[in-house]
DNA sequence: TGCGCCATTTGATTTATATCAAAAGCTGTT
DNA sequence: AACAGCTTTTGATATAAATCAAATGGCGCA
């Protein structure tokens, strides 16, 4: 075991003066608390570390732990039984893992890179509820987030073509890029494997398009993934 | 104009009575409200009905009601530039139509058949959760779900065959289908070309689909489009 | 009853993407 | 530097689904 439930326990260090540090202060769902209400709300977090490819949540595990992203990348993702996969959305810092609803997580989260999560435990968000109610509005509009870009994904899947995919997968990447204006390069965290899996193509096609788009010059890629988007516009006209 | 906006006015019928009449009671976002809390928002709201293929959400425009089907089904798509569409869900008796977040709506929902939606305005939702925060939560709820099925449509529509998806969209149905057990015919509320763009396949795919699971004695059709499932487990190995 | 208008089905063909296969590129290690 | 174990790219071919086209079926209405 070494997903969450295995990992929460002990050594956490809550209280104000973490949240204040927060990297993500101001995106993630305790942003709309106040002083007061964070103070104590910061005191229920823990704060966890993954390496690539670590699982983070497991399908079929029992919904103990709310996450905020930090630090670093995740996919999340679910399996037919044959083994086929889709990645059904990617967690960048600020993002919510997880829902305060379900009995069960019903599909899996895996770092990408290097991870760091905020956790709370969901109990201790109802009692938390009692007195600081905003926290449901704003686990809301984290929510409702993810559902606007699950349906974007759910157009993306069922009526783009493969070159049209991964316009929009680059251009959602350099969304989340937070680097230097000056400096357009940016790393694609996804291997091929995953790209497809997120596109809901194979590998190759992956490969293909990419080698498509350089020979366009609308991209352009760099050692070490380093990738350049050349042409914004064009594509976008694409995406 | 004839949506949510141009219709909303004037001759509204709220009050407890209707609420507690209402066939979707229990379902509804509105549930978790007790007796008195109930008494209150129910007092806000105001009933629409809408006849086939009539749009009651247009995107673009400003978020002013969020909605409760107390009757028929709705769909609700997205648009490419090129008039490509994507069905990116159905909406049932007592699903959420909307949501209390957004500036505006980011899709189009249309009523598939005679519909009744029970609205209430975005802001009267604001004041009447000062002194009911649980609405907050129950409104999580349906957003929550609507996720999750967002997610599974994802799955469908990336990774699974014409003849998987024709099989989903089917058990889909018989689930909402809330008629005599005994019966278990169903219409099928979509046109083929509906279907189509909810499984992100052409119509032609979806017919021959249909042939060939009618030829494998998997399902039968009717007069009026009325569907039997013959092998409902034999169905289910293939969604 | 028969006509017109759709929706659906079926057939023929094309095509985008998948599949199968092999070569080429990286990266870390000894 | 040379090798092992990857990932990625490229090529050849197959195939599921799209496209193009026509026939069939239903249903309301004059």
């Amino acid at each position: 075991m070494n997903n969450i439930t295995s990992l929460y326990s002990g050594n956490g260090f809550g209280g104000l003066d973490k949240c204040n540090n927060c990297p993500v202060r101001g995106l993630s769902f305790c942003s709309a608390l106040d002083t007061l209400a964070l103070e104590e709300f910061s005191a229920l977090s823990k704060t966890r570390s993954f390496t690539d490819g670590q699982l983070i949540l497991t399908e079929g595990e029992v919904n103990e732990y709310i996450g905020s992203i930090t630090e670093g990348i995740v996919k999340v993702y679910k399996l037919l039984n044959d083994g086929r996969q889709q990645i059904i959305s990617l967690g960048f810092p600020g993002d919510m893992l997880g829902n305060i609803i379900d009995a069960e997580y019903n599909y899996f989260v895996e770092a990408v890179g290097k991870v760091k999560i905020c956790l709370y435990r969901v109990s201790r968000i109802a009692s938390f509820a009692a007195t600081n109610p905003e926290i449901y509005l704003s686990i809301l509009g984290k929510t409702n987030q993810q559902l606007s870009h699950a349906r974007d994904w759910l157009v993306l899947l069922g009526r783009k073509t493969a070159k049209e995919k991964i316009a929009s997968f680059l251009l959602l990447l350099s969304e989340h890029h937070l680097g230097s204006e000056t400096d357009q390069a940016f790393k694609i965290p996804l291997k091929r494997q995953e790209i497809a899996d997120f596109l809901g193509l194979t590998i190759e096609t992956v490969s293909r398009n990419f080698s498509s788009l350089k020979n366009q010059q609308l991209i352009r890629e760099q050692a070490g993934h380093m990738l350049i988007i050349v042409d914004y516009s064009a594509l976008k006209n694409i995406s």
